[in-house]
DNA sequence: GCAGACATACCGTACGAACGGTTTGTTTTC
DNA sequence: GAAAACAAACCGTTCGTACGGTATGTCTGC
């Protein structure tokens, strides 16, 4: 009788209370970070913010840092996705690069994932453990997302590493606008620079057609 | 006899003295920020750092905060200056954009001072009283550069602020190269990349020869 | 020109708050 | 009933801030 599977409430299986919670608690840490930032995501944030007690979180994991690497790992698997394959009706599988462009700013970037992110990247660079502890994962992200870049774009010149390269330089000019919004009030002028930088890197790169 | 000026050492007048405390102050501020992020900049560590007592900091910036803001406005004071004057054999007054991208990536974005302020911009987009101390400056100082863009630049299109949006662009890659320097381990790939934007920018715009 | 009044720069300590982490206790699942 | 999941009280440390006291510089009246 307690196999039936009840729709109701109170997941009785171990394994999907795990999941539940960990999905809880990392949630929880991307909405910390954008809001609070890297040092205002305290464990009592956390447990604020997922409505859970401070040995829940301690339990899944022993330390805050774990939570913080276990949740950039969770938002690089995120971020891996929208390129490999376009979500239906998300805007991705976008036919030029301005819009492809303006996707990725406006749904992969500058929301909470995405700033949430560049948290834990600008940390990183002054946290030693945190960054051995991602690091690993951080090369191998890159070097991943740059094989897609060559199956996807095809870039102008005989290089076939240059759509890779021109992809990271657009994702490095994308984070940059994260931090440049403290210079501009007005979102739309970041649209405007999403898309003259568009205009820039268009002449050279062109998308493939998806081939399956 | 007073008046008598020595040059010998231990600055008699107070104005001296309150200068070179607070230069000693803010010095030791970027220090900080640079090798231990916002968060661990602390005034203890502050302290530490420029080697004085905790009241002498407090006396000066009776907050943490306004410390940091201080700082903010001299790395953004000193930023200026390398664009309006050409500083002699020091690279700028450089014949071509890379060259001169080369330079503000090696001089002014990828040291301490660059790292120090791109901390201070991170934090002040979940620091709301910071970024209220802070936003006014901020605005008036892009103002500013964008002017200065406009003279100096020549963009190839008829609209004369095509100049400063391009600049904001380039400024906004290389912020965005100081986080995306996480994925890369070869400090040489990230010249690269300055190059490769180097050569999308190039065409589009053109250096104006200095007039005077 | 100097003595005393005043203002400013600087120092050391103390206190409240918040943090990360541990330990102990209770509930749920198998 | 044993182990895992969760809850809650607790501990040591560190932080920012405030405050009392001292040293140094500056001004004023005679």
């Amino acid at each position: 009788m307690t196999t039936v599977d009840e729709t109701e409430k109170g997941p009785r299986k171990q394994a999907d209370r795990v999941r539940d919670m960990q999905d809880r608690l990392i949630a929880a840490t991307v909405i910390c970070l954008d809001r609070y930032g890297y040092s205002g995501t305290s464990i009592s944030a956390i447990q604020d913010a997922a409505g859970v007690s401070r040995g829940a979180i301690l339990h899944h994991y022993p330390s805050r840092q774990e939570l913080i690497a276990a949740t950039a790992a969770r938002l690089l698997d995120a971020a891996l996705r929208p390129t490999q394959e376009g979500r239906p009706g998300r805007g991705d599988g976008a036919k030029n690069l301005e819009e492809l462009l303006l996707f990725y700013w406006r749904q992969v970037m500058n929301v909470p994932e995405g700033r949430a992110f560049i948290e834990i990247l600008v940390a990183c660079r002054t946290d030693e453990a945190l960054e051995s502890a991602l690091s690993d994962l951080f090369t191998t992200w890159d070097a991943k997302v740059a094989e897609t870049a060559r199956h996807r774009f095809a870039a102008f010149t005989e290089d076939p590493d240059d759509a890779a390269l021109l992809w990271s330089v657009a994702r490095t000019f994308l984070r940059g606008l994260i931090i440049h919004s403290r210079f501009v009030d007005n979102p739309a002028h970041l649209e405007n620079m999403v898309r003259r930088f568009a205009a820039l890197i268009s002449p050279q790169i062109s998308l493939k057609t998806r081939a399956h």
